[in-house]
DNA sequence: TAATATGTGTAGTATATAGTACACATGTCA
DNA sequence: TGACATGTGTACTATATACTACACATATTA
């Protein structure tokens, strides 16, 4: 699903509780224009700045770097990781491309507990 | 150094040996016009994009990833993989922030290896 | 039913990105 | 010493990014 088709869904399911998940206030509250807020709903302009998206990721109660994906964006913070340590990281993450999603939680698991 | 700084020097010291390597005609073969060129390598501008960044990499015979580094990207490819799972790698790639070099290593070791 | 809220159409703006095109002074070498 | 090559200054350009401002018709609510 697009990322304007998403956040539309998620805050129509937010707005069904409580009425305070309007475009306009939920547009209010991200600091952005209403009509803007609406365009990007409708996928009729591009998904806005990693800014913004991290203050509606905030307002709708999802995950920031799943709605950057979405947006083809990937948080800033982790290129600045990847950037101190180009081949090192260019190099395991293309290895890890195919690695299954349980290999990857487990060398997460294993890196937190100091494994390796 | 700089991007650019690191440009000029690589590219100097492939010339003394090889005239081939002036800006023009560096320029002429990764596609850009010798001015452009020029003010790269004297800061004058900002870097160029991914694939001319790429084309100068191969020219010179960097590391692709490093010069991206250098100019403040990441690799669109390395991207790509974050973004078609962006909780597991964010996750992953926030833990291995502050592991050493020789951990990192060992875990693309192991990786290519399949002992995961 | 009057006031208020809602979603959206149209038009416009500022800044960044990624360059080109041409001219010109200086340097090289045949 | 004349032709060609070299590096660079100046002036543009096209496209993308990231929005704002205002108006307007339609709902909702008091």
């Amino acid at each position: 699903m697009s990322f304007g088709k998403y956040i539309r869904k998620q805050r129509e399911a937010l707005k069904s509780k409580d009425r305070r998940f309007s475009v306009r206030q939920v547009a209010q509250r991200i600091g952005v224009e209403p009509a803007y807020l609406s365009k990007i709903e409708r996928g009729d302009v591009a998904p806005p700045s990693e800014a913004k998206i991290r203050a509606l990721a905030d307002e709708l109660g999802e995950d920031a770097d799943v709605l950057l994906a979405m947006a083809g964006k990937v948080s800033s913070d982790l290129q600045a990781i990847i950037r101190k340590r180009p081949q090192l990281f260019a190099d395991l993450i293309r290895q890890l491309k195919s690695v299954p999603d349980h290999a990857l939680l487990r060398i997460a698991r294993d890196v937190r507990d100091g494994d390796w």
